[in-house]
DNA sequence: CCCTGATTCGC
DNA sequence: GCGAATCAGG
């Protein structure tokens, strides 16, 4: 796969949304999350597009010595921050010594962009409503007791999706338990959301 | 361990 | 220019 100009562009929108360099490798296909970074370097989109403060920090300049107490302002060569065009009310960063992590962006870009949402798989029914078997009902509430209660944008392709409590409040979260090979969750939750399809029901024969 | 971006360097 | 390998962090 090359860099077509289609491709550049959807690199650049996508970063510009402060999506994920593997989001965006797995988005184009044909390129790995590497090249995708390397891509965006090379196109200098790393750090403030702006052009505010150029302080080329060269691979090849030699680590200046902090001798300067007077001013010195702080040689942090670390070019860092996000090309977020939109406003950001965040406070200034003043200093970076204990920052907050920069993969979660202030503005949450999943409003019209469907993001990681679990989808394709069938959504579970809440176990309150359904009859399941006893087994798998007793290991749900005993998982449910040291779920992880990870939040929506915590999911990935690896942590339980099973909903637990309710959505409209804040007594919501998921399971966030390691996943069953491919399914969508844990084991136990596995366990209730895809049942052999005969619990009691046609039991004759 | 999973992930993230940053850099290097042979191609 | 490209991107795998590597590095550095969370």
């Amino acid at each position: 796969m090359s860099w077509t100009d289609e491709r550049v562009e959807l690199l650049k929108k996508m970063w510009g949304e402060g999506q994920s360099a593997s989001q965006i490798a797995k988005e184009l296909g044909g390129v790995t999350r590497n090249a995708v970074i390397g891509k965006v370097h090379r196109l200098g989109l790393s750090n403030r597009a702006g052009g505010a403060a150029p302080a080329a920090a060269a691979p090849a300049a030699p680590k200046a010595a902090p001798a300067a107490p007077a001013a010195a302002p702080k040689p942090k060569p670390k070019a860092e921050a996000k090309p977020r065009p939109a406003p950001e009310p965040e406070t200034a960063k003043a200093e970076d010594d204990d920052n907050t992590p920069r993969t979660m962006p202030a503005v949450p870009a999943v409003s019209t962009r469907r993001q990681i949402i679990p989808a394709g798989q069938p959504l579970p029914p809440q176990p309150s409503a359904n009859e399941i078997s006893p087994e798998a009902l007793a290991k749900v509430n005993e998982v449910e007791k040291k779920a992880k209660r990870i939040s929506l944008m915590e999911l990935t392709e690896k942590t339980c999706k099973w909903p637990i409590g309710d959505p409209a409040t804040e007594d919501f979260w998921f399971c966030g338990l390691g996943t069953q090979t491919g399914k969508p969750y844990c084991e136990a939750h596995v366990g209730v959301a895809f049942q052999p399809m005969s619990s009691r029901r046609d039991r004759r024969r």
